[in-house]
DNA sequence: ACTGGCACTCGCTACAGTCGAGTGCCAGGA
DNA sequence: TCCTGGCACTCGACTGTAGCGAGTGCCAGT
């Protein structure tokens, strides 16, 4: 495809003029606002290129260009530079973030910041069970045949569940399973206990035989196959800017896709370490999500990932922006858990 | 105001087939539909004082009539009985609800179960800790000189935080504190434990003074001043029925008072004991709000109320079909609480 | 290879006209 | 006194027409 330097041009202008003014452009309002140093009529013809090559489109003949997702695809791969932050959105990163006094609250107020930031939706997966490991496990009698589980990880996260007892256990052997259970665990990856879940139940001395084998029951459901992924989210009511043109009009099918943690953690919870990830319009497995984009990142401390975030919009946003604002909030959370 | 028996029957058919149509009812429509027994210019009769007292309106002239807030007031103080739910109904709410396996399980099905029965945004909050009492209070070290703070409250609810301390505190110490606190706070009511933790300071052995009072003053803000109340949500996807009409054309001031805990907490979590609490357009405190209505209810075992649940949607809604949904949800869920 | 010019397309807006649902009012009747 | 049928009126919704203008594609000229 003979995509020369000016067509380059002409597409990332047509891109960037949509997106901030959000209506089709046209061949004379490009030449006008940008310098490409050539007439409208030789703008027409590469968008006349363009458009054979799917890059842009014509809503309706005699009307501007707008870029397909195909053309957003090579502006964000080729045509644009990440946008550096300003000072002020740093200092609004760090003040947003300072002062946090838990798990629950970095994320909430992450959540928000990203929001804020981009206008966008933003959304922001806890600290993944999968990737950490135990921190303590703490066994609290409710009564006589019921205990409390309550799991700590390095990451803050603190997870618990309801234990039924097979039968009445003595408050002595609460503390015993307890010491066994964290010198088994404690500092284990959570995706490697399922065998040392196995070893405790075999170990464990005839007596407390039976209620380790519940324990191990609930253990491995709670830590390992519910594999309990949480989300945080913000900034829906953003899907409404833009004034029902995005989204083809109906928010519906974005809503609805947003209440589906499962969606949701496919979208932001798959990255590879330190790389950005855009999706564009239908690149997206989700039908609902066929009118938006989605940028998201994973974050953690150091080089390790423990979760994703992102925002999602429209297919027309900002792109430069947006990766360059994901980016720079997960590498602060990733800093201020590793203080921790 | 002279309101004879006939001029209620016309209100209460102008709200039904509105709320069922979506569409200004005239006077003809009526007759044909309702079985009212006079002639349609008798009904335009009756509308013209309707009108005139507030109850109804019309949206242009020439147009049918739609109910006002205050003719929905009146329609459900005096108009409209509690519909009984269908067999259906019953049989999903329980099928719903059986199987939950810990607090967080249980207010998610709610919230899902009332957002699917109603078809309108659900709002559950979790159960109140000024309401509930301490359970356990546990001390995780994290290192020499932090802890993790776990509180569980006997509604299952569980809240943490990590404490930085003044200084290295031993293993044994630990063990003091914990004895020390739950001794003086099991079984506290959460409302009143700030004097408790005032004693524990003052009764606390010299060495463990200082450690103490630090761990007072995380104890009193997490579990008094932050009133740590949690809400879920969902259903948000439904506010796109009735395609824009309701709701003044913007989901906007909608979406932006859904992400206001604070709003959310007042709209449900102020219900008297075995009241239905209904709030109707303008009645709402909320600018934002003043297109939707709100039905919401408290729960709990026996008569205590522990949250709040209710719904949102358009003033226009079926009100004695939600009234009775969010209800029986809230009896199911007390039920289940009451079990734990 | 680029440019100016020109004819053409087609969505948008304004305007006029028609239609019909719905109303308010009034005179007559139970 | 209350209800009813009839009638004139209002006004939104829809339709069709016309003019405007942004934007295009094409072509001949440089």
């Amino acid at each position: 495809m003979g995509l020369d330097d000016r067509k380059l041009a002409v597409l990332r202008a047509i891109v960037e003029d949509y997106v901030s003014t959000q209506e089709p452009v046209g061949s004379k309002a490009l030449v006008e606002r940008h310098q490409l140093g050539v007439s409208p009529a030789t703008v027409r013809n590469d968008m006349a290129v363009l458009e054979e090559e799917g890059y842009i489109r014509q809503p309706h003949t005699s009307a501007g260009r707008v870029p397909t997702d195909r053309g957003y695809r090579l502006f964000v791969d080729r045509l644009s530079r990440v946008k550096p932050l300003s000072p002020a959105e740093r200092r609004a990163i760090e003040r947003f973030l300072v002062g946090a006094v838990d798990l629950d609250d970095v994320v909430h107020r992450t959540v928000r910041l990203l929001a804020q930031l981009t206008r966008q939706v933003a959304v922001v997966q806890y600290p993944s069970l999968a990737r950490s490991s135990v921190r303590h496990l703490e066994l609290v009698p409710i009564s006589t045949t019921r205990l409390m589980l309550v799991m700590i990880a390095d990451t803050g996260r603190v997870e618990q569940r309801l234990v039924e007892l097979p039968g009445p256990v003595p408050a002595d052997d609460v503390t015993d399973l307890r010491r066994l259970i964290n010198e088994k665990l404690a500092n284990a990856r959570l995706s490697e206990t399922p065998p040392l879940v196995q070893a405790l139940v075999e170990e464990a001395p005839t007596g407390l035989r039976p209620t380790m084998t519940t324990l191990a029951t609930v253990l491995l459901e709670t830590l390992v196959e519910r594999h309990e992924e949480r989300i945080a989210l913000a900034g829906t009511a953003n899907l409404t800017r833009g004034g029902l043109l995005d989204f083809q009009g109906s928010l519906r099918p974005i809503l609805e896709a947003l209440e589906e943690e499962v969606v949701l953690l496919k979208l932001i919870g798959e990255t590879e370490p330190s790389t950005t990830r855009v999706l564009i319009g239908d690149e997206n497995e989700f039908d609902n999500l066929r009118a938006a984009s989605v940028v998201s990142t994973g974050y953690g401390p150091g080089t390790t990932i423990l979760g994703g975030l992102g925002v999602l919009g429209p297919t027309r946003m900002d792109y430069p922006g947006n990766i360059a604002t994901v980016r720079a909030v997960a590498r602060y959370v990733g800093e201020l858990l590793a203080q921790n």
